[in-house]
DNA sequence: CTGTTAGCGCCTTCAT
DNA sequence: ATGAAGGCGCTAACAG
């Protein structure tokens, strides 16, 4: 491992001196084209290649960049939430940089502190935790409010868009109401985020509000297509009079699809299915899938936004930053 | 737009040097515990935050960061890559930045080699234009090969692929062979990449050498589920004979098995539908999605190993390393 | 046009 | 246990 190129040996290989190097790197006009020419075929011969920091350290336009923990790739939706983050950071001139998330979210910041001006993530834990591990790194948590200064956050409005979904359906003939849970949720979103302590998730909380006591029941899976397939399958058996079933997310949801179909249950006449999400794949399945959409795209501007603001301010510790983004649905064939 | 704090003001404000600042920021041990606090208290209250450029500037220990231009956040497959590039790095203890592909390749990689140390994508052009807009930037090419210095890449071998998966096809009675290609790929992989001279797809021509006088016709399509449903349906009515069909990917893949479904055509007894990539969302339709896989495990660990390998040799222009990832055929229930 | 002089903000020696 | 130098690699501001 040699020693590395610095503008320095260029400036003795080419026999001029640092500056004159710095001017033929980067073609600014006041420099003879003869000898931007010979620092070039220098730079070339040595393979010299700036220092990152070196350069951004110096540099009066500095680069931001916005960390960005990503909860699963699995899952269709976190990855249009990375693509959308993607376009909304370059609009605005920033970097993206990712991190997949682990069981140690501590270990995840401090890897991204280096890298990155702000974080973006979803965090399933209180405020004061996610404080706590960010240690003064800038944080925008994703889907959740929070009240903690340098703790911003952007919500996703989905209980207007359940209680409307319901209205819609009830109005379609729906009476017998079932969902299917995330299993993994019932840790995620355990009362007050007390370790140990579980509960439904936000989603069926609001679900079952609206819905009322035209309940029929509620069966759990973890978040994927076949245990969205098996969890649809229980629902169905267990509670065999349900007319109308909410999957937890679209990507359980086309495991619902695939379950009717295959056992020759017919959409939407025996059985209505909803998602949630709004996943361009919900096209791909027979019938298409009828889903809530979430404005991902909101999202992650809203994010860009604050991420902004944060940066405006030199990244000082500012009272918490809140926004919201909606939810609409898209009334495909399922349902 | 206040100045930046710097580890000079919270010296300054806690009445110490700046290395105590330092000691403290870091924990180590050589610092008293009253020092260190009033230290941290200082930081707590200016709200410092060291900055990157200049922490890795310094540091022995240097951070690396992988580049990677993603080609659409559309398409699943390249999700796929994206997830196994982010768990390759990791792994190895480097970052991954991430940028959008747009049609101006060199402004992309311009945006990334200040925060980059070597960048992986996919291109369609020569090894020689790559190397001229990366400007001195390792690159790793992806699913292409190359022969430049600088230039290193991973190909992909889909040919061993459709050359097997065509063998197994006749042995269970294929005869007549169709295939939906890619708009977009006949301008990407135009002959030897002279801008405007327009040819098929690598794949596609891989495919008719397989079938050889067996083919009974091809159709274009976008990459996207409905264009592939649309092509498909295009090709069974040109050409009725067709009693197997491959789809340029997966995503094509899944609107043909939709579009069999929605229009009683029987899979794959009437006619068998193979994909390429080996998403998971092959499981997701009815029948599942037969598919040849591509090893993109395989395809981001050697990415990898090549970024180690420049890294070790200081970012130097080495001759052009090439690895080659391989693919195998998921035969589940479309062929 | 080119070279010299100062830093950027931080960490790593030394000293003390 | 703390402080004083020095330097990481680069560019901005002046000189000439």
């Amino acid at each position: 491992m040699a020693k590395r190129v610095t503008i320095h040996d260029v400036a003795a290989e080419a026999g001029v001196s640092r500056q004159t190097v710095t001017r033929a790197m980067n073609d600014r006009d006041d420099i003879k084209e003869a000898t931007r020419v010979r620092v070039l075929e220098a730079v070339e011969r040595l393979g010299y290649r700036p220092s990152r920091f070196a350069r951004n350290l110096v540099t009066r336009r500095k680069q931001h960049a916005l960390g960005l923990v990503v909860a699963s790739f699995d899952n269709p939706y976190y990855t249009s939430i990375a693509a959308e983050m993607l376009t909304a950071a370059a609009e605005r001139g920033w970097q993206l940089m990712m991190a997949a998330a682990q069981d140690d979210t501590e270990a995840v910041l401090g890897m991204l502190a280096s890298q990155a001006d702000v974080v973006a993530l979803h965090f399933g834990g209180t405020g004061a935790e996610l404080d706590e591990i960010a240690g003064g790194l800038p944080v925008v948590r994703l889907e959740a409010e929070s009240l903690l200064p340098g703790v911003h956050s952007v919500a996703l409005d989905i209980e207007s868009g359940i209680n409307a979904v319901v209205a819609e359906l009830r109005a379609r003939g729906a009476r017998r109401f079932g969902m299917v849970d995330s299993a993994s949720s019932l840790q995620a979103h355990g009362a007050h985020g007390v370790p140990g302590v579980y509960g439904p998730s936000p989603k069926r909380r609001w679900y079952e509000r609206a819905v009322g006591d035209q309940l029929a029941g509620v069966t759990i899976g973890d978040e994927s297509i076949p245990e969205g397939s098996r969890a649809f399958g229980e629902l169905l058996e267990r509670h065999p009079d349900v007319d109308t079933v909410l999957m937890f997310n679209d990507l359980m949801a086309l495991g619902a699809v695939q379950h009717a179909q295959s056992h020759g249950v017919s959409v939407p006449d025996r059985v209505r299915i909803v998602g949630i999400d709004g996943l361009a794949l919900g096209e791909a399945v027979h019938p298409r899938l009828t889903s809530i959409a979430l404005d991902v795209r909101a999202l992650a501007s809203h994010t860009m936004d604050i991420a902004e603001l944060v940066a405006k301010a030199d990244f000082a510790r500012l009272d918490p930053i809140h926004r919201r983004a909606g939810s609409s649905i898209l009334w495909r064939e399922s349902a």
